[in-house]
RNA sequence: CGGGGAGUAGCGCAGCCUGGUAGCGCACCUGGUUUGGGACCAGGGGGUCGAAGGUUCGAAUCCUUUCUCCCCGACCA
């Protein structure tokens, strides 16, 4: 993409809306713009991060034997009204009406619509287990949205469901999830702190909530230092709940089960939550199965919450400098940072047009800043913008033929020609994405 | 929902106390000069001062009402 005819609206000046880091730099570099009171909408960079995180969620999901379908934002009350929660969910659940005055509403999570899903289909046990999953945008009314993306109004969520006959076999699925969610995290980049949770509103029985590492998180979290350091190959849920890991208000400082060299404390947030609760929906809504000897049996249900809007926040708190957003390559928007510093060379051009046409053409993803602008404009904005690698390119090394390749992350540069850049660059990628 | 703060050009702000025809920086447009870390010179465009009402000869400024946004707290993916 060329960024002549691309739009990125970069700023130079902290919004006076935003307080923390990650909301400042989404606006600043151009990922979102503010609608109302945590509502955004999602401009073209923000948008690419958005769905690169929805599609490793997706690609996790379906390895874990999860079918994607999608249910509406928009949803009839009757459901909500037979199970309760249409009384229970309070002023957070907009309410609406159609224009013959029924009751509608903005979903704010979708156990009531999957499971009459499941109860209009479903009859045999030999139909489980099941697992049915969407991403789709979900609005709750919180008192008070903040902290950008990371706390709005209305949020892009992947949530699934799981459907089993027995607790035991439901425990199978829970744990297939939760093996789902620390792979997805590591694949992004991230270093997931599962935590035993209280089961909240949702209600039931087993809960855990994932959180990310980041300086900037708001809970504090305290845990054994191996769940720091997981193989994505080789994870081992039993094992991995097992490890100690709890936030600073259940954590005692005088009483904690594992010695003290092993404890890391560090500050996380919450992108994640899986829940089992039994038959508490399956029962108010009637999803019966019957069994290998025809009895009715209600099933056990799961439930699995991504914050994928959440995310792009999150990545930002995690991975960020004071220069501006460090996107780790799975999720980044583009792969490299083409900048020709003098569009006005036609050498400079002529080198920058090769190689952006020769990496274009391996399906790498290269935001080509051909803009004319002067030097420090365009370095200081990609610097912002976060792309992992940048390719500079100047009349002045150019004279000894060489372009500079540089590591957002590390500041590390080295001068290359044009061909070892690419070579480098097709090799770095490939092997990290 | 309780407490606090803010709405003036696209963005960031000053002006308000003490009423008198609205200003700065950035961005934008035109021309020129520049080019290895947010360039420079010259010229230019852009605001019913959040909205409604009131006081006054006169309101961004004083008064009333209202809307919106932000921050702190209680709650959450």
């Amino acid at each position: 993409m060329k960024f002549s005819n691309y739009f990125s609206p970069t700023l130079n000046e902290n919004p006076a809306e935003a307080e923390i880091i990650s909301h400042k730099l989404m606006i600043r570099a151009g990922l979102v713009k503010q609608a109302s009171a945590g509502i955004y909408s999602w401009l073209p960079l923000g948008l690419k991060v958005l769905k690169n995180i929805e599609q490793i969620v997706r690609e996790e999901q379906n390895k874990a034997g999860a079918i994607e379908i999608l249910m509406p934002t928009i949803q009839s009350a009757d459901l909500w009204i037979k199970s309760g929660r249409y009384k229970d969910y309070g002023k957070e659940m907009l309410r609406i009406q159609d224009r013959s005055g029924r009751e509608m509403l903005y979903g704010p999570t979708n156990e009531e619509l999957i499971t009459d899903i499941f109860q209009s289909y479903v009859n045999s046990y030999k139909d489980l287990p099941l697992n049915l999953y969407h991403t789709q945008w979900k609005f709750r009314d919180e008192v008070r949205p903040r902290f950008g993306v990371m706390r709005g109004r209305e949020f892009l969520m992947k949530d699934n469901y799981s459907f089993d006959l027995s607790q035991e076999e439901a425990k199978i699925s829970y744990d297939k999830m939760f093996t789902a969610y620390i792979k997805t995290f590591l694949r992004m980049g991230l270093t997931p702190i599962s935590l035993r949770a209280d089961t909240g509103p949702i209600g039931g029985d087993l809960s855990h909530e994932f959180q990310i590492l980041a300086k900037t998180g708001e809970s504090t979290l305290y845990y054994d230092k191996e769940l720091e350091t997981l193989d994505p190959e080789k994870i081992e849920p039993e094992k991995l709940q097992s490890y100690y890991a709890a936030v600073d208000d259940i954590h005692d400082e005088k009483n904690y089960p594992i010695n003290q060299d092993q404890l890391k404390i560090s500050k996380g947030i919450e992108v994640g939550h899986i829940f089992y609760f039994g038959t508490k929906y399956s029962e108010k809504l009637g999803a019966y199965v019957q069994d290998n000897k025809g009895e009715k049996r209600l099933v056990h249900m799961g439930s699995y919450g991504i914050g994928i809007s959440r995310l792009v926040g999150a990545i930002i708190e995690a991975f960020h400098d004071d220069r501006g957003i460090i996107w780790p390559i799975p999720v980044a928007p583009f792969h490299i940072s083409l900048i020709n510093l003098m569009t006005e060379d036609d050498k400079c051009n002529e080198v920058s047009e090769n190689l952006y046409n020769n990496l274009v053409k391996k399906n790498i993803e290269v935001l080509y800043d051909d803009r004319k602008f002067s030097m420090g404009k365009k370095l200081s904005d990609n610097d912002l913008i976060g792309i992992p690698y940048q390719i500079i390119i100047g009349k002045r090394d150019l004279k000894e033929n060489l372009i500079e390749v540089k590591d957002r992350k590390t500041y590390e540069s080295q001068k290359l020609n044009p061909d070892q850049a690419f070579n480098f660059l097709i090799n770095e990628i490939n092997s990290k994405i």
